[in-house]
DNA sequence: GATATAATGATAATAGTAATCATTACTGAT
DNA sequence: ATCAGTAATGATTACTATTATCATTATATC
């Protein structure tokens, strides 16, 4: 994998901002360093990065993907409400089980949904 | 929300069989029994039968949606080798943090990406 | 059984992502 | 430093999964 403008810019923005964000995100936020880069560059280096294990993606329920260069294991929560992303450690002893039935897992994705604090607290009559 | 067949035969199928179908498996097998049948239809009864909590989908990594009629909570593994989906239980104790912080947890998603026993015994030398 | 209307089948539309391909620009050897 | 080989790029097209549309059909209520 050769070293290029596009994947460093794309690289270096995920991991200067802890939060989530969607392919086209991080295509509008690159665009402003390198005003010609293509969607489709975006996609091919997402595609590798995540390869690579470089960084993550968190699928939510409503078929968005999002691009996270946080890659420390953590579970994510989808606030229903505001729609934000939150990080939370990832619970420990899970794969216990799975590890038991002879089972070698190699990655784990938690997505929990609900409504963040400031949401909750909102609608709580 | 009102019965039809369609509706009836698609909800039969995903609990008749305890595996994960995706939205074209279901069509093609519900499809035995009611030949004209459409996708749209499929679709449509999908997301009606996901709203009203009768079934929960299951995404994985490589942007497959898969359905499953068995609704306790649980976790799955995704065998990378055989492209399996397992079931295993859900871990306790896992939303512990999330509530101290006065998140309210609606569901949670939990995804396992590996190697199943039998796919790792052939690729172990 | 007649009526109201939700759901259907057929089709077109959309959105997100992947493939294509000529051109550009990294990288390693000279 | 220059050059050659080739991986990655930008522009575009193609694809796939899913959603929307709409006239028609079938379900539930009276």
């Amino acid at each position: 994998m050769r070293e290029t403008k596009q994947k460093t810019a794309i690289l270096e923005f995920l991991r200067s901002k802890r939060q989530h964000h969607s392919a086209i995100q991080i295509y509008d936020a690159v665009r402003e360093k390198i005003p010609n880069i293509s969607l489709g560059t975006v996609y091919r280096n997402l595609g590798a990065l995540i390869e690579s294990g470089e960084i993550i993606s968190v699928e939510t329920n409503d078929k968005c993907v999002f691009y996270d260069g946080f890659i420390a294991d953590h579970a994510h929560f989808v606030c229903q409400g505001c729609k934000g992303i939150f990080d939370f450690d990832m619970p420990t002893g899970m794969t216990e089980e799975m590890k038991k039935s002879g089972f070698k897992v190699s990655s784990e994705h938690l997505v929990c949904y609900g409504l963040c604090s400031e949401c909750a607290k909102n609608t709580a009559q």
